[in-house]
Parts: C-alpha cells; sequence; structure tokens
DNA sequence: ACGGTATTTCTAGAATATTGGAAATATGGA
DNA sequence: TCCATATTTCCAATATTCTAGAAATACCGT
C-alpha cells in the first residue's frame, strides 16, 4: 500500500463521526446496514451522514450494494487488513537489534 | 479504548507528513530518532515539523526523551496496538452468523 | 405515469487544520 | 557568561473540512 493511500484511509476514520459509522458497520458484519438505519442509530442529517459515507467508499474501506430502495453498507474487512499490515510492516528495519519491539508490534 | 481517543490517533495519522514521522519512526525502532534527524529526511521546515510531532505525542502514539541537546522521538507501539485491537474489536457482535468476517478480520 | 420513500448533490457559512518565518527557549561546552 | 546548536512557540495567511437545509435524483409499487 502507498503511504497517501493509508493516509486517506485514516484520516478518513479520524473523525469522530465517521468512526462511529465505521464502527456501526463492522459491528453490523456480513449482513451490512441501509443508509437509512445508521442515520436512525446515530441521529446524523441525512446530508451530513451521506457525505460521511462517501468519504468512507472513497478511500476503500467501505462498500455499498442497492437493495431495491435501500442503499445497504458493508465494512471492507480486507481493506481495514491492508491498513493494518502497512501500519506495522517494516517495524524497525532502520534499527539492528530491536527484538523486544518487534514482538511487541 | 474510548472512541474520542481512537479518533484523535487515527486523525494524527490520517496525514502524509504525520504518517511519514510516525512510519520513520517504526522503521526506526527502540533507537528512536532525533527530530533534527527527521527534519534532515523528510525536508520540512522545523516548525512545520515541530507542530507534526506535538499533535502525535498529544494522542500518545509517540513519546520523546530528552538526551542533552536533542530530543529523540519514540513510535509507542502499545498505543498503536491499542488502537488497532479498538478498530477490530466488537466486530460482527450485532450480527448472528458472521464466521467468514470474522476469520478475515 | 404518479406517489412515496430513500438517498445524494448543491450550496455556502462556520470551524478547524496546515504551513512556515521570525522570535523565543533549552541545553551544554568554552 | 557567552556562543552555537536544537527545538519550540508565536503569529498570521491560506487551505481544507464539517455541517446541514433545500433541491434533485433513484427506485419501486400501483
Amino acid at each position: 500500500m502507498k503511504i497517501d493511500d493509508a493516509a486517506a484511509r485514516l484520516e478518513a476514520l479520524g473523525n469522530r463521526t465517521r468512526l462511529q459509522i465505521y464502527r456501526a458497520l463492522v459491528r453490523a458484519g456480513r449482513s451490512g446496514t441501509p443508509v437509512g438505519r445508521l442515520q436512525d442509530k446515530l441521529k446524523i442529517p441525512a446530508s451530513t451522514l451521506s457525505h460521511h459515507i462517501k468519504s468512507l467508499v472513497a478511500v476503500g474501506l467501505v462498500s455499498q450494494v442497492r437493495e431495491s430502495t435501500t442503499l445497504v453498507c458493508h465494512a471492507n474487512y480486507d481493506s481495514m487488513q491492508g491498513l493494518v499490515d502497512f501500519l506495522v510492516s517494516e517495524c524497525c528495519v532502520d534499527e539492528a537489534e530491536c527484538k523486544d519491539a518487534k514482538t511487541a508490534a
């Protein structure tokens, strides 16, 4: 993963409202959650919610599938995993002796 | 971890420059990196760099130790680990059947 | 085609973040 | 004490993000 992609994903998650949305989707698992249900749960105006979801989709952390009139959102686990891997990768490569740090990470 | 703390850490990492700084520190491992060396490596004006480091320190992702005239920065692995745990925790708790998702996460 | 529900796009004001020069502060050595 | 190096704080300009009302669009059932 390129650093700009990682930064974009982290930035997307680095907002209370968007992190709430993302966590709700993670908790929902495979079945996902429709936009309207997120709106009820989180009490966010529709346009604001739509903007936030859009940015999560834009960076690949969330995907959407239309089911007739409702749009169901899903957390994209692979995307998150890639991000986590990026964060801990190359730990200590610029340092010779860091066994403790490596096991900690 | 509270959601606001997690969001604050993610926001701190969600900026290209700060992510570069953080990654340089992760790569440096236990020995850490002085502020001045980061400045040379990343070619960032001192004041800008200082601002960014300050925000990483503020959220606990980075710690600093003074060694005579230089300030050495370290990536705080525990802090990162807590963040990663938060992100994947409670996966699927609102969904009955999601074994695939759970193993993927 | 029409009506209703779901959701997005348009728009714009307010709030916040980013940047970096200049001045201030910290540290240790001569 | 005085200097040199390291780093931060102050300040202000610029850029970006956040928010949400209103209008527009999408979809389906009738």
